[in-house]
DNA sequence: TTATAACTTGAATGACCATTCAAAAACAGA
DNA sequence: TCTGTTTTTGAATGGTCATTCAAGTTATAA
């Protein structure tokens, strides 16, 4: 009986992660996010409520691939520290690969600094989700002692928060297009920096 | 012969840092504005020219204070791998203080995430205050050097850019809302990646 | 006191904002 | 083919955006 949706979800938001992420939350009006989406008002609002309820579900599916690109990523590597520090390298040097991502800052982080003060639903999503990848640090590094890979009283959860402060401080100052192989020597010093928790 | 103006310029670019400081460029708007610098439109365009106007040299102004303050606190130290690792420490003290910024997070780091792709002129005025601040730190680092603080291998613009990398995460992970301790801690650990530099 | 120049005011501007909704179109089952 | 339900469309909504400007106000110098 009912017809059927002409449009997929899937791309829809993958559609608006791109736009999101390259224009930020108020730099991305209503008319570039139909255009984006090649949707109607209508069916925007019909399928996602609202605009902050597709810049959430963006969010949170950004937040999602993420954290399988870093599983996946972790699954090549016997040492966990071995994999984390070239996770920090993979970071700086896609940093420099232009075209690829709409923005070499962190959607999370840029929503983070966007909306705190303006914005408390955006804000505390966007502060879940850095909880829950720290949490996701922590308990690799907590792997990653158990094993000996860590000094003995190396703390797990604050080695954890170090970890995350790197990225978006990685990220964040690849924003300043910088030259490739200064961003990649960044990302090469922040792995080091590992180095001093080994055993 | 001139009536002069009413307003005091020092005191609205004080009023419009913290405005811009705590809601960003597109949450601020000019009614806003008009009320935190308590001047109306005409005098605002009359006095910066635009919204824009305005905002860069708030920015401008924020960096530049920034820079004093932290010549200020260099003066200090007798050693500056001390001092700079004292400033991190204090960043992040400063960071567990409610009610003294109007925001955790570094305003030209805001403006930068929040301009990139949209806003060329603040982007590019947020990039060359960052280059401007990495440069000082060069200096700075340079000069520990050549006292002899730090390692021969040592690179000081390599070093420079960690450090800010290190400030941009800081204080931007400070959007958290971490507990006290943590971001004390963060604030330790990141000082204490120094060590690793000194001769 | 008067003339003059600068500053302040606040209503008006047109553009753009997110959102709504009635009508049209399209599909699935009978 | 017809019916019923859902989706799509796009114009319309009311609000807010940054900005302008003519008129009113105020201070200074003559």
């Amino acid at each position: 009986m009912p017809r059927r949706p002409a449009y997929d979800r899937e791309s829809a938001l993958s559609r608006a992660i791109s736009l999101f992420w390259e224009k930020g939350y108020h730099g991305s009006s209503m008319k570039q996010i139909e255009e984006a989406l090649d949707m109607r008002p209508g069916s925007i609002y019909a399928t996602f409520g609202s605009k902050d309820g597709l810049y959430l579900e963006a969010l949170t599916r950004y937040a999602a691939a993420g954290g399988s690109e870093l599983a996946e990523h972790m699954a090549d590597y016997d040492s966990i520290v071995d994999g984390l520090q070239d996770y920090l390298r993979n970071i700086a040097v896609s940093c420099t690969q232009k075209g690829v991502a709409p923005s070499r800052a962190c959607l999370i982080v840029k929503t983070l600094l966007e909306s705190s003060n303006i914005h408390a639903g955006l804000s505390e999503q966007a502060q879940a989700i850095l909880k829950a990848i720290e949490q996701s640090f922590e308990e690799l590094l907590e792997q990653a002692k158990e094993r000996g890979e860590l000094k003995e009283r190396t703390k797990p959860d604050r080695l954890a928060r170090l970890l995350q402060s790197q990225i978006m401080g990685l990220r964040s100052i690849a924003e300043r297009n910088l030259p490739d192989e200064e961003l990649v020597g960044l990302g090469e010093d922040m792995a080091q920096i590992l180095d001093a928790y080994r055993a």
